[in-house]
DNA sequence: AATGAATGAGCATTCATTCAT
DNA sequence: TATGAATGAATGCTCATTCAT
């Protein structure tokens, strides 16, 4: 039964590294270039024809969400943490800010069409798990909040994004976590539902 | 080649009105598709040739910078007003981000470029001119929270993005006067220093 | 957008001949317009996309260079036969020169750039392997007197400039052989390190 | 009666200046950048509008034309000296292919026009009217010699340019004498005759 | 399922030429 | 007669997308 398992479904196997590469790469050059960079370069960082991106990711949209998505899967599973707080995850979520214009952008610009806006409904989620901190936001303040501190952090660096971040949080009252690279789990390889 | 039927070479009594037809239709058009939109989209909406174009603007930033001069101008102008405060500038300032795009990227992207980090000074400058208004902000703080405000609006329509604009303020404390549309004096039309 | 009618992708079997046809449309474009002749009528000629050309050869220095190398490659084939002297491939020489301007070109002026250089290169490596032919004339000496003759072709009909040739060869006492066109051979077609 | 010629007619005057200013600008520029430079870079060095070059001359022939005709008259001038020889007209002549890729191109390419060909002419006629020098040449071999040297110079630096045009005259056997300046005489401000 | 070449629309930019002032 | 702006065709180049292998 579980023989056919192994004398490897090559294609298969393939399919799957080719997505994760494309993802790793499109996070690479999107962040490099911004979310109008050609997908020719994404093809190429990733080694993988142009074809095979068009096969896995149907538009610009639908790989630009697979990389969010990741993202916002560390997210939730920072918040699963047994010791998060509201604070830790905002380190998490501000983290992600100062690291990636394409998740700035999707913390900032919503209704950029359906997967976008699923994808910040999942942060608001997140955010609406925990009660206030230092501050008595509700999680639509909250949200709020994140989103002005997206339109806050810029910066040719990375230690003035971050500089920036801070800066703005404080204005706001609310205190953050520190900012802590979230871990990468192999599930973040598996996806294969796009 | 044989072509006979040339619309026309107006003279250059049309000058100065290309010039005010290019800033305007530009802002319009970066207003509807970003700082990246096609200058020969701007070029047909000002009815102009491409040609003329590049006459009156070297590059893109020349265009855009023309365009957010007349923004900043005014805001110059509306703290120059004898009635004026901090809260009226302010409420200047937002009326120019719940319209414009590329406004809202000149306050919240600083570095792109020595003319974005001139204008983006001059509402330094202004803001620096008023005491605190509501909270004890420091001018840097202040252009910080408009960097804030900035980053949160965002929305297909006017209103959505008022509202927003509004609620952020007050997350931050901050009193805004009422959001209205500064005069544009022929001034703005005149200006050919660019 | 909604264009339903393309020409249709004849998928990467016209690859190499595509690539020919490249070749081939720019060895004549260039002849007859000069070296500076638009890309796009190169494209057009060969019955190829801009996309095509421009994949095949990164810039217009790499595509003249791929013409002037098959010219290059045929003199060294020729000098290569048992029977050639060094009258034989002049003759060769020759017959290039009063064919394509850009092999005119290539041989007068030098220095215009890498590629240039290393092909006039190999002609000079080609003459330097034959003893006087009529004079005593050194390899350098050969060459200059190659530009000189290059330098003197002229003329709107092909007969005007073998003419030409032909006298500025006596002029300089140099014998020259028949003008004949050298063997095409496959490899031309082959090429693909280009 | 010469009174009318004081009371300045200032449009004349300015006329002419601004035709000998195309001229020398013509020169610079098509020396710099080569025949095809836009025109509109000889009118701004020259100081003049658009307009006003395409009143002087009608196409990029015609002002080339005039270029050109300064170089040939002054080897005609360099002709009529008392002291002149083959040789040292052949060194004015050489002086010129060493410093304008226009005049050299004039040389070598007959049947550019019937300008081009009216100009070579008249270099032809100079030639004509000297007995041989160091070789036994008719005007006809000497016209194919000059075209040769032609064909020849070229390099970046004017020294290179020079010293091959030197070997390449050596190589003919023809006897050259020294590289000099030809005067620029008032006459060559006036021809208005376009 | 991957590959990589083909395709052409689209955008930026330049420049010859015309023409009102 | 000079001026300088207007015009748009032409060209270079890029890139999203398709498709034969």
């Amino acid at each position: 039964m579980t023989k056919q398992e192994r004398p490897a479904n090559q294609g298969r196997r393939v399919a799957a590294r080719n997505r994760a590469a494309l993802i790793t790469a499109a996070r690479e050059v999107f962040a490099e270039q911004g979310l109008n960079a050609p997908l020719s370069a994404v093809a190429r960082r990733a080694g993988v024809g142009q074809g095979s991106l068009y096969r896995h990711f149907a538009d610009r949209v639908a790989l630009a969400t697979a990389v969010l998505d990741e993202n916002v899967r560390q997210i939730e599973r920072a918040a699963a943490a047994p010791d998060a707080s509201l604070t830790s995850v905002l380190g998490v979520v501000t983290w992600h800010l100062t690291r990636s214009t394409a998740f700035v952008d999707l913390l900032r610009v919503r209704g950029d069409g359906a997967e976008a806006r699923a994808l910040a409904g999942r942060v608001h989620s997140v955010l609406a798990g925990f009660g206030p901190a230092g501050r008595d936001l509700s999680a639509d303040e909250l949200m709020l909040a994140v989103a002005m501190v997206s339109g806050a952090v810029a910066g040719p660096t990375l230690a003035e994004r971050e500089r920036v971040a801070l800066r703005a949080w404080r204005l706001l009252g609310v205190e953050v976590g520190p900012l802590r690279q979230p871990e990468t789990t192999a599930a973040d390889e598996q996806s294969d539902s796009a």
